[in-house]
DNA sequence: CGTTTCGGTCTACGTGTGTTGACTAAAGGT
DNA sequence: ACCTTTAGTCAACACACGTAGACCGAAACG
């Protein structure tokens, strides 16, 4: 609990602040979903004030953009087989990886609007890609259940953390999952 | 706009105006979630007074409970190739079926507490059935991946309408995961 | 007809929210 | 040494919400 004594510019002390609000923000907009975080309460986690949340952030709006700018997913082509393959390691790596950004945006896309948006809008990016790379005629239906899958695994884990899928290791929900993703992918 | 002219007894006034607001707040719990959708919304919706919706549903906790009452599933069983029939057919059932309550459960479950335990509770309920139909030792795993294969598909059709999902015919969706739940279910 | 019951409305209270602006004090610059 | 900037705090605003209780008018009943 003791202080750093070292001298840290004004410069520094402002980037740990606004470093501190976001990483309480993003833990709290993830537990609680938008409507329930408060900005006293994000504020009263990174231990300090409201209305410097404000001073920095501008908005609870603006904040939240902040907090849930997502990274895009890495772009997937070639071939049916290989498609399934990019497919299947993307959610081995979201399953694997740092989370609590994407449970905050997952979290609150159900109920506050913009967030909502710009997730449907990233999904929907993503599928015409996948469709593209599947030679059916049904390739937009089936690149939709191959996300919607991706979806709902992500969202039993993270959101309802489902009791199967909640201890699963990464590699083994990529495994049996395989011939399934495989099937739908290919004809 | 014309009242109907016919005189109603006061029970079936009541029976009514009852259902009125209960439709509006089905309606309105589930395009907006619990914590965006206010009692004063849902009276006016329902042509009435917040003060009415109280007395007759106590609190707006639970005008929700009332909503979101949601049927069980009926119960799985059998040998596993029948068991993943019945898993499509009880999806199939899911996206032809009344739907609004459903996603007002839904979409609540994310950020109300209550509403969460209720849905998590079913959901494992339904995927212990599942996993003792299933012959593989990793069947706890694969029960909740189908479980969680089917939210997805419905979260995505009903919460974030996907391009591809909104439109699709239940049938074609259920066909196209046919091989894919099969695939999961049977080793 | 008089009285009671009850569906429906109106007003107001208390609380928690996002947000604002004045303020303090320390750091940076000259 | 002085002045300016700025990180951080405090107190208050306006508003929307859930909820409670007084109130009104018509149906039900004797």
């Amino acid at each position: 609990m003791a202080d750093e004594p070292t001298r840290v510019s004004r410069a520094e002390r402002r980037r740990r602040t606004e470093a501190r609000i976001l990483d309480a923000a993003r833990d709290l907009f993830g537990r609680s979903g938008y409507d329930r975080t408060t900005i006293r309460a994000v504020a009263a986690a990174a231990g300090t004030d409201p209305g410097l949340v404000m001073r920095y952030f501008g908005s609870k709006e603006r904040l939240f953009a902040r907090v849930a700018e997502l990274s895009p997913d890495e772009p997937v082509a070639g071939p049916a087989e290989d498609v399934a393959e990019l497919l299947l390691a993307s959610l081995g790596d979201k399953l694997r990886g740092d989370r609590s950004g994407t449970v905050a945006m997952l979290r609150s896309m159900l109920t506050h609007p913009e967030a909502g948006r710009e997730v449907r809008a990233a999904i929907t990016g993503r599928q015409r890609q996948v469709a593209d790379a599947i030679p059916a005629d049904d390739a937009a239906l089936r690149a939709a259940l191959v996300g919607a899958i991706t979806l709902g695994v992500v969202v039993g884990r993270e959101l309802l953390d489902l009791d199967g899928l909640r201890d699963a290791a990464p590699e083994d929900v990529v495994d049996v999952l395989r011939p399934a993703v495989h099937a739908i992918v290919e004809g």
